[in-house]
DNA sequence: AAGTTTTTATTCAAATTTGCGTACCATGTC
DNA sequence: GACATGGTACGCAAATTTGAATAAAAACTT
């Protein structure tokens, strides 16, 4: 819960939102791509935060509405935790990475077929990365955000250079 | 829950494991580091399938150790979602994202030196990987593995190149 | 203005994951 | 043989995540 904690938190600091409001800025910074973001994640992340003292409820009137209000624990909290996130190199996790383990349960001719297929798919995948951050900012979100867009990009294209070198030695045979 | 599934169907191809063993198998091709594999999972998602008939108790004596045998029905799950991975590009999911996405929350100083100290790490850490290489095969594990940690290197060079770049457009202040 | 669709806003059960707690058994060791 | 040590093997409560269900309000139709 950890990055969903941060984001929560993050997406709270310039001022008090109810939940359904959290979720459109996250999908506004393409966020829901790349983590953990859905409606029940979110609910339960403020009720929690809410509970443990980071967060503080305002109920808004009729309709049951809830704002939810960053606390100076909260604010704490979030730096500590944006912190860690820049210190600590976790492991990529991509769900590819099981496909490869099992790369010799393939038949050659399937597992060339299939990278060669991956890699187009990732080239299509690249471009409209790019396509996307020239569009600008059809949304409003920050600058920086691209910046995201952008390293994803560079990681895709790693994994592309990967399988071509990789397709390579699955057709010499050196692989798997 | 589908990569955890493909990985325990995987890992009981070859013949009948009981859960600790599929947990070593796992770690020894290092999945531990991406994949969701703690124990309760593992056996969690044995318990589970045994009940979807993807795969088959086979209890052993005393203690109660459990085997699991993968049945036909198993097999071809596990083809099915094999492939599924092969095709799907699904976005990176790295924590490290969650950083970039506050990164206009830190002062300029603060953001150069996270950067650079990631950068750092992280040169660190592809030295590790390459070292992990060579130290070939220390645990018996598959050739095509070493592939996976190439990969994972690759990605990493990625992102440390990406860094690179925008510690430039920060000192330039051109970003955030 | 009655009816229909869309958007807003939340809740809930079910599925999944974590990480620690609990045994058991073999081995060495004093 | 009493006893610590460490590897083997599993279970479980608690935390988290998902995805679909619900329902009120707003916007659009006729």
């Amino acid at each position: 819960m950890s990055s969903t904690r941060v984001l929560l938190l993050g997406v709270l600091l310039d001022g008090p939102l109810h939940g359904y409001e959290v979720r459109r800025r996250l999908e506004m910074w393409a966020a829901d791509g790349w983590a953990n973001v859905a409606y029940g994640s979110i609910y339960h992340g403020l009720g929690k935060m809410a509970d443990e003292g980071l967060l503080h409820r305002v109920e808004e009137g009729r309709g049951g509405k809830t704002l939810y209000e960053i606390t100076e624990a909260g604010r704490a909290e979030f730096m500590v935790r944006l912190m860690n996130h820049w210190w600590e190199i976790k492991p990529i996790v991509d769900p590819f990475q099981v496909a490869l383990t099992f790369m010799d349960r393939l038949s050659p001719a399937d597992l060339v077929v299939a990278m060669e297929a991956r890699s187009a798919q990732l080239k299509a995948a690249i471009g409209m990365l790019g396509r996307a951050i020239e569009a600008k900012r059809a949304h409003g979100a920050p600058r920086h955000i691209d910046e995201i867009l952008r390293l994803n990009a560079a990681q895709l294209e790693a994994q592309r250079n990967w399988i071509g070198d990789a397709l390579e030695r699955v057709r010499r045979g050196e692989l798997p």
